[in-house]
DNA sequence: TCCTCACTTCAACAAGTGTTGAAATATGGC
DNA sequence: GCCATATTTCAACACTTGTTGAAGTGAGGA
């Protein structure tokens, strides 16, 4: 699992506008970031990220570009590996729950501020009435839905609707999880930390497994 | 159920400003907006609402305060109901659980612009890094707390790390329901409805109750 | 009527915003 | 070294932002 990004082999400035731009506007969000601060985290002037990227916007979106592909490169081969480690049967539930988080809240990468910015993004987008439609849309839509066909497939004659709202669950969970906000590190009185991801992997999983065994069809 | 606001009384521009600052915020996010727009839809001069709130952001912190007390008060008189419905014994987790969405998914408010507004206000407060951890706690932790204790109660002796995260879990599921970002409608083609928080409340409640029925320890 | 006080508008400031054209500098091929 | 091209900085514009002090308005009580 390769931790490389797109943009190797790119000017050394334009990666390091990427990186400075998505802290900032996983921290403060789209309009709460100016181009000011970010060319400054940057170590470079204003003008440079125009250059690079055009309009804040074009700037906006190729950060949420970057990882996205490598990311849904990952879910992918841990899907293809859950059904053909399965096949002829169809996967259980809770492996097709650990290939699509495993890759998200386990391994090494997991830990680097990179990844964790974009996670918040990520989360960011995910919820933002403005976005949340149409850019998780076109990023991740054609892997969620793989995703999809495997729980009907294991699932079996699943009611729709209950598989869609169950999906949205299991979303909604996962991007409070890369919001990172420190709540639940309030709320259990440090018990809990927000920003373990591999620590609530295992309770995430079994909370979204069983979720979605009980729309599971009584035969 | 009185849907009675705690601004009842007040002059009416003043909610005028309240009303708009609240749509505004909850489409945009709180550096989204500026005041000169906010004025514009309530139909008054920019500094009215710097006369009557103060700074942008206590009109932000009056927007969210506004309904928090109606909302807090109408959950715990749910929780009561279901614990002393139950009394002697401990209420069912499905029982809590219901307790808590019922007055969020369902009755008549939930159609209200302003509700519906409001909602996605707590969605984006609840996701956001800056503010995710700070403002939930400190409207909403009492109460939460006592849907916690609730749940311990019907649970038994269940491992407190995994109770949290699985609360974790609901909130987040909750959240993006709020945000309604019409991401399932893309989804689901048109079969679910991000808007139709009634339709979702039976999937949201089977899927949580589940998932919080996987913690319980098996004695 | 006049006065008081709460409410509302007006006009403006000072700081910060995204964006741009031109100038300066670095880079790599010949 | 020389030149074309890519990269980076400089300086500035036009516009929007939150905020404020002063002026205006209206209702109700003395």
């Amino acid at each position: 699992m390769s931790l490389a990004m797109p943009d190797d082999g790119k000017p050394v400035r334009r990666t390091a506008i990427l990186d400075a731009a998505e802290a900032q506007f996983a921290q403060h969000g789209y309009d709460g970031v100016n181009l000011r601060a970010i060319a400054r985290d940057a170590g470079v002037d204003v003008a440079l990220a125009n250059y690079h990227f055009g309009k804040k916007r074009d700037l906006f979106d190729a950060v949420l570009m970057r990882r996205a592909e490598v990311l849904n490169a990952w879910r992918l081969k841990a899907l293809e590996d859950a059904l053909s480690e399965a096949r002829p049967n169809p996967p259980s539930v809770e492996a097709i729950v650990r290939a699509y988080l495993r890759p998200l809240l386990t391994g090494s990468h997991v830990t680097e501020p990179g990844w964790k910015h974009y996670y918040a993004l990520i989360a960011y987008v995910n919820n933002s009435p403005e976005w949340g439609g149409k850019l998780m849309t076109q990023f991740f839509d054609p892997l969620i839905n793989q995703f999809i066909d495997a729980l009907r497939l294991s699932l079996g004659d699943v009611d729709e609707k209950a598989l869609f709202w169950s999906y949205h669950c299991f979303s909604g969970a996962l991007t409070l999880t890369f919001a990172e906000t420190g709540r639940i590190d309030q709320l259990s009185k440090g018990l809990c930390r927000s920003d373990d991801l591999d620590g609530a992997y295992e309770h995430v999983v079994r909370f979204i497994t069983a979720g979605f065994e009980s729309i599971r069809p009584s035969k």
